[in-house]
Parts: structure tokens; sequence; C-alpha cells
DNA sequence: CTTAAGATGATACTTCATATCGATACACGA
DNA sequence: TCGTGTATCGATATGAAGTATCATCTTAAG
């Protein structure tokens, strides 16, 4: 879909975090940075032969936990993993052929979330939004 | 959280769609008029030690597609299963602590829907709302 | 009562991920 | 430079949540 504007160190990102910069997890930092979106860690581990498939989930894990890595749910529920770009509260849409990620902040969630505190019992704690689109590639392949 | 105003007749569902009413089925029914919210198969299964995990997992799939069981995610993307109580588009919002599953209907998801049309490229063909709360029994009981 | 389609359950397998644990590598002080 | 302790690694096992297979059993219907 649409290029990041301003991909973050992710090198950097775990070192700020105390982590080591270690060969392993450059490995994977430079295939994310080519993939960065709407890819999955086990493909992720097949393209690295040379880093451990534990590592690898290790490392995204660890990108989580820094926020700059999100993993969000396909339609059918199977994993789909993405660069966060934007780093306050933001929400995704997933192309349902492609598996292509892309962002957006909508400010008629907040109006939303707002109106829905009314309707629900119990004290809102989080939400989870997606989309799940046709992207414009894949309409123009006609389903391919 | 609170009742169902008129459980369908889950029996007659799977006959309707053309599916005999066997024992296996009948006590997987039973099972499910009790927890009928907040359950997963996995434990379901546990409770019916006379039927097959395989078949318990195919009845539930029975009743999705029959639109009266939905699967949800948790916030860490564990499923949780509910009864389904409301027929047309409806929405979930799970307590975080006891896994129950209450449903709401927002007039002001098709606002949003129709404003965040604008906002993303591509042709929008499905979505995905949870609502994770603190349910006011876990409230009441601080936490536990 | 027969019988074919439908359903079952034991088991194997798949996917996605985490736990274990001995082996390495790295950082830092002596 | 030389330990040495802690972080990290990778192979492997384990786990959760399902699905696939397939021989056997039901059951609805003639």
């Amino acid at each position: 879909m649409n290029l990041s504007p301003h991909t973050p160190n992710l090198m950097a990102v775990l070192e700020d975090r105390g982590y080591r910069a270690t060969a392993p997890r450059k490995a994977v930092v430079e295939l994310l940075e080519q993939k960065h979106e709407g890819f999955t860690v086990e493909a992720l581990s097949e393209e690295l032969p040379s880093v451990g498939r534990a590592t690898v989930y290790r490392t995204i894990k660890l990108f989580m936990e820094a926020g700059v890595v999100c993993k969000l749910p396909m339609m059918d529920g199977s994993p789909v993993y993405s660069l966060a770009r934007v780093d306050d509260c933001h929400y995704h849409y997933v192309c349902v052929q492609c598996g292509a990620v892309a962002e957006f902040e909508a400010a008629t969630i907040g109006r939303l979330l707002r109106a829905v505190r009314a309707d629900i019992q119990g004290q809102l704690v989080n939400h989870r939004i997606e989309l799940y689109v046709t992207c414009d590639y894949c309409r123009a392949d006609g389903g391919m």
C-alpha cells in the first residue's frame, strides 16, 4: 500500500530498551525493513534459515512490546504482522487478498467510543477495530 | 451478563438446516444452553468426555455457519465463543476478566463506517469491532 | 429390515507460538 | 588480556486451537 513516511531505526528501538544488537536480531531487522507490512513470522523465519525460528518469534515479540510491530487477525483468524508507522492510537485495514496492511486514523472513532460507552455495561478498557478491504492493486488484478 | 430474551431452539436450528438430531449433538446443545456465552470449545469438550473432541468442534462450527454462535478474539488473541442473540449485524463486548460476552448495537457504527470509507484506500468488504470491558460483576469483586 | 448417506471418534496432522535448556557470545571489571 | 556472569541463541519439546482422515457406527427412509 503506501510507504512509511519515517520508519524508525528498528535496531535502535531495541537498544534503547536495553537489548543487545546481535547478529540474529540485525538479520531479522533487515528483513523487516523490507517487508514492513503484511508479513507472517513463519514466512520471515523461512527466509532466514540462519536464524532460529524461536529467535525470530522472540525478536518480533520485542518489537510488539515496543509498539513498532502490530499483530492483527485476518478474517479467518490467521495472524498478519505489520510495522506500525503512527505511534499513537491507530487502526489497521488489511487487504483480504494480498494481506497488505495500512493504517488509518479516524476522528469518528473517538466519537463512536464515547457513544458506545453508554450502550454497554461495565467499564471499557480496550477495543479492537479491524477493517477488511480489497486493495486497489488487487481490485485492478481482477481478484488475482 | 444479561440473559437471552429468547434463546432459539438450537437443535431445531440444526434440523432446519438438514442436519440430524443425534445424541452427541444433543449433548453439545444441552451444555451450550447452559454456557451460552464466554465459553471455549476446548472446555466444552472437556465437560463432554462422552463426545469426541472433533464432534464438539464440528457441532460448534455448524452453529457458527448458522449464525447462532460467534467466535471472537480475546485481547491476547485466544478465542471465546458465545451464543448470538440478535440475528442481524451485532457487535460484542467481552469482559477481560471473566470472559463473559454481551452484545450491543450502536447506530453510530454505521456512521463510523461511512466516514471511514473516505479515509481508506480500497473497497471495504468487512470489519470487526470488539470492545473489552471489566464487567460489573468483576469490578464488584475487586478484580477477582 | 435393508441400506446408503450422514455422523462419529480415534488419531494424525497443521499452524502459530511459547517453554526448556545446554551452548554461545558479549560486556565489563580486574 | 582474561575471566565471568548475564543475555541471547537455537534445537527441540510442548502447547493451544483447530482440521483432515478414515474405518466404523447411526439413522432416516424406503
